[in-house]
DNA sequence: GCTTGACAAATTGTTCAACAATTGACCAAT
DNA sequence: ATTGGTCAATTGTTGAACAATTTGTCAAGC
């Protein structure tokens, strides 16, 4: 009914199109986890009808940011730390996997990794914290294609989205700083990577993703008490 | 609050319930892969509203056991030979870590795939091909439990499920030579195990795998030609 | 004080009936 | 053989209704 004329080259269903617009208030911050998600409100600020509403909602619980609980309603996920334990888990082993499986990589792969890294520089002195997520998360998800796979990529591509959940509490105070320090391991991850030292590149990475995970658990390890406190 | 005997364990929405349904219905082989899911005729079947019957389908859908196109419908989802490929490595990756992270775990996990071996041979004799494909999916699943993640014990599940829709193409001939030399190499493979010799456990593994992908890369191969041929 | 139970309100779970949008097939015309 | 146009079938989406369940409130009882 909506959207009389443009060109609809759409492809995208209604329930689909709402649930891209949640993940991405979700992702941005913008609905910080916990945040009760009602069907008929959410249904009416989109306009779309509660059945579809309640789709849009079953496809983020499916990729672990919307909780659900049965005849309580969805919530925007909130990590525990064994929670980010688990995300780094399954990231140690898919990005050690690809780095190991990068060996003999066609160079225009290893190029592309070398151009991203070369636009995360400017935009950390921007202080544009959420860009500098965005491509943080763009140079892990290149490097885990190395290893050809679908299901793999896909599996990471969830993960990181996941992870972003607990970014989001992160204070913009030690971004700068963390920011700066990502983007130097990223160039030498890309460098040892091209020049086929993988073997020390992957210990320069398993340091920083265990470097990534202590802060990162650490966050959420402090946010749920503020909540608790919060309540009563 | 409430009884205190699970009298009611009920706790699962119908959506849930009619995929848990049709899911066994897939996983059994009665709906063959390519079959058509239509959702009126699959609602009136299972006695449900269409609405949460197309609920049922997006679970399904989500585990990678039905295939959707816009506008066209659901079907039984079909592998292609790359499938099983991606399926193969994302085994091999899990399975392969398990093995390594097993050293040291208490015996008590060792011993419960023990037993588990042991109940695979009288049920192999039997030629109950259904439950030879159960145990082993069991096997391979408390295998990648040393890991002790949730997310890759999830992942394993939904990749084997998955692949029991190639498994389900395998004509009863070969089932029993097949379930015989399975029963012994996972007897190995167990013991290797526990004795932790997880080095020579993982070359033993690895063959394992291969063996079983390149006779699956080879069922799918052949089965889609035949639908290609039966189509026009 | 603290439980207990009844009750009301709100939200989710599910059903139903309708209509819109898209697909695929069938058929005609060039 | 290709094009183009109906037509039926199926999915996509809507809106309204009702059932089931949770939650909060409040009074009664120990």
């Amino acid at each position: 009914m909506s959207d009389p004329q443009g060109l609809r080259i759409d492809r995208k269903s209604t329930s689909d199109q709402a649930a891209g617009a949640l993940r991405e208030q979700i992702l941005q911050g913008q609905l910080r986890p916990g945040t009760p998600l009602q069907e008929v409100s959410l249904a009416s600020v989109f306009g779309i009808s509660r059945n579809t509403m309640r789709e849009a909602l079953r496809l983020l619980v499916y990729e672990g940011l919307v909780q659900h609980s049965p005849h309580r309603g969805a919530a925007v996920m909130t990590l525990t730390e064994g929670d980010v334990a688990d995300i780094y888990g399954v990231r140690r082993l898919l990005e050690l996997a690809a780095v190991n499986a990068s060996r003999g990589a066609p160079i225009a792969e290893f190029e592309r990794m070398g151009k991203l890294v070369e636009e995360m520089g400017p935009s950390s002195l921007a202080r544009d914290w959420p860009r500098a997520v965005e491509l943080d998360m763009r140079f892990h998800q290149y490097l885990v294609e190395f290893l050809k796979s679908e299901r793999m990529s896909n599996l990471l591509q969830t993960t990181l989205a996941e992870l972003r959940l607990a970014l989001v509490l992160v204070d913009g105070a030690d971004s700068d700083d963390a920011a700066a320090t990502q983007v130097a391991e990223h160039r030498t991850i890309a460098d040892l990577l091209a020049r086929g030292r993988q073997g020390e590149c992957a210990e320069v990475l398993l340091r920083h993703l265990n470097a990534a995970e202590a802060k990162l658990r650490a966050v959420v390890a402090v946010q749920p008490d503020a909540s608790v406190v919060a309540g009563i």
